[in-house]
DNA sequence: ATATTTGGTTTATAATATAAACTAATTTAT
DNA sequence: ATAAATTAGTTTATATTATAAACCAAATAT
C-alpha cells in the first residue's frame, strides 16, 4: 500500500459529506429538506452550506415560494469533481 | 435514501483512519513505520495512537529492540469491529 | 566530551464543529 | 387588531479536535 492520499478536509466532515451525498443525487434541494434528511440543526447547516458554497462546491439560491423564503442548493461541476476525488481517495483507506 | 448513519468520530479522522487502515492489514506495526507510511509528525501520531488505544481500538506495547525503544501497535477485535462498522456506515454516503 | 540523532511525549495553539441566541417575516389564536 | 407562536434561516459564542512546536531521555557519532 502506497502513501495515503489527502482527504479534502472540506468534504471529510460528516455533515458536509451528507449534504454533498444528498445533492449529488438530485437537481437541487431546499434548506429544510436537507435539514430533515441530515438531522442537522439549522445553525450548523447554515454554516456548513456557507463553507461548501464559498468553496464553489454548491450554489445557493434564495427565493420565495409564495411568501415564504426558500433556500435552494445544488451541487456544481467543481463540487461533483471534488466529491468524486474524495471518494476515490477515501477508497484507499477502506479497501 | 434513508437517514444518514453516524460516523464514529474516532475513526472519521484522516490520520486515525490511516492508522487503522494500516493495522487492519498486518499483525502489528511499529511507531516509526506508521509515522513514515502516514506522513504524520511524531507528536500528532503519538496523540492519535493514544486516543485509539484509550478507546480499545488498538493495543500498544512498548519494548526494546536491542537498546532502542520500540512501540508496537496492533488492532484489537473491538477495533476491527469499529472499523468495519465505520466502513459500512460510510458507504451510505458515497455510493 | 559534546553534538546529533532516535524515539518518542507533553503542551500550547490553531482550526473546526456545533448549538445557543438572535432576526425577520408569517401565520395563527384571542 | 394585536399578541403569541411558527418558519426559515443567520450570527456568534463555546466546546471539541487536530496539529505542531517544544520538550525529554537515551544512544550514537564526531
Amino acid at each position: 500500500m502506497s502513501k495515503f492520499r489527502e482527504l479534502d478536509p472540506l468534504l471529510h466532515s460528516q455533515l458536509r459529506l451528507a449534504v454533498m451525498s444528498l445533492l449529488i443525487g438530485v437537481d437541487s434541494a431546499e434548506f429544510v429538506f436537507i435539514k430533515e434528511k441530515t438531522g442537522a440543526t439549522a445553525g450548523n447547516l447554515s454554516v456548513q452550506l456557507d463553507k461548501l458554497s464559498t468553496a464553489g462546491y454548491i450554489s445557493v439560491v434564495k427565493s420565495f415560494k409564495g411568501k415564504k423564503p426558500v433556500t435552494s442548493c445544488s451541487i456544481t461541476k467543481v463540487g461533483i469533481k471534488a466529491f468524486e476525488d474524495y471518494v476515490n481517495n477515501l477508497k484507499q483507506y477502506i479497501e
